[in-house]
DNA sequence: GAAGGATGGCTACGAACGTTAGCCCTGATA
DNA sequence: TATCAGGGCTAACGTTCGTAGCCATCCTTC
């Protein structure tokens, strides 16, 4: 190649989620991007088509962080406390998950090892319905966490382990 | 007062919310706010100290319309279905309800009907406990579902229905 | 009926941002 | 050694939020 790069588009991806926690995805603009991978901010055009790309790219690099973490976990309520522990780590890149326009397979391959864990809980037949049952309810909850919205007293660590308690409970006896 | 009046903070919030709703929160800028009403861009900081704040005001006009269906609504499993509804109708608002910065009281004031509803299910001391579990699930299913995550297959309408059963069921019989 | 002040609207402007156009320089290759 | 692909840069445009400051109006007060 031509010119020696000066960065790469894993350097400008990582700098853009690193501004993103810091800051919220407000901080995340093209100029402070560029100046944390020691660019002019045209520069970035090179490797990324537009804002909303890069955005998605970071979205797609926490979905794959999360499908990491959930893969280390075993069983079910330990992938549902370590969903809540990277909601608590990185707020703003799980706003993302839901907000930005992130690739479809890297978020389908976060679902399954919860699928794996849902399968071994309450067959095969179930799996899915009990997949999606099981991650609406800790992604309402963390988003609505992390909103603010709980506002009406209580422990949320013992509300979420509460949560847990019944709905896994629920599927053990549930049809 | 001195020059007339050519809108007001009701019409404001009004034209923010139906930009809001056809063309996503980018959609409302000051500038076409101000042109919907009739005026300037400028003219409104009369009326609204800036882009976040108005938002706020529409995200708690939002949380008014939500509350008066839910209290509309008979029934726990009509409340959840009335919800699903609502996001249907107005996606955006229902995004701004978990983004923008809506005033607590509003907000706390979506709660109540819920609050009485599962008081009557599951009696007083459960209450909470159990309108957290029924938010979180349905706001966290509603949230996926409009991002589009939900790409598993299967019918939502069937997937809904499904935890509404379950989770109903669950209070029903549970602790 | 005339003076005055409070206030809403306006124009003009500044700062920040995303993005494009077009040039230049580098360095691998022929 | 000549070529040329390609990354970085400067310059610029359009859009946005928000502020400053002026003008016009109309209620109040004399």
């Amino acid at each position: 190649m031509p010119t020696p790069e000066r960065t790469s588009l894993d350097e400008i991806v990582s700098a853009a989620a690193r501004l993103l926690e810091t800051g919220g995805v407000a901080a995340v603009t093209m100029q402070a991007v560029a100046q944390d991978v020691g660019v002019k901010a045209p520069s970035l055009y090179k490797r990324v088509r537009d804002r909303e790309t890069l955005l998605g790219l970071v979205g797609g690099a926490a979905a794959d962080d999360l499908t990491g973490r959930l893969e280390a976990a075993s069983g079910i309520e330990d992938q549902l406390l370590v969903f809540r522990r990277f909601a608590h780590e990185r707020p703003e890149a799980f706003r993302l998950l839901f907000t930005a326009t992130v690739d479809a397979d890297r978020l389908a391959a976060t679902s399954a090892p919860v699928l794996r864990a849902t399968t071994a809980a309450v067959g095969e037949e179930h799996a899915l319905d009990a997949a999606r049952l099981l991650t609406a309810w800790a992604t309402g909850f963390l988003t609505m966490e992390l909103a603010g919205a709980f506002r009406l007293g209580g422990d949320l660590d013992d509300a979420y382990a509460y949560g847990i308690a019944h709905l896994v409970g629920s599927l053990a006896s549930g049809d």
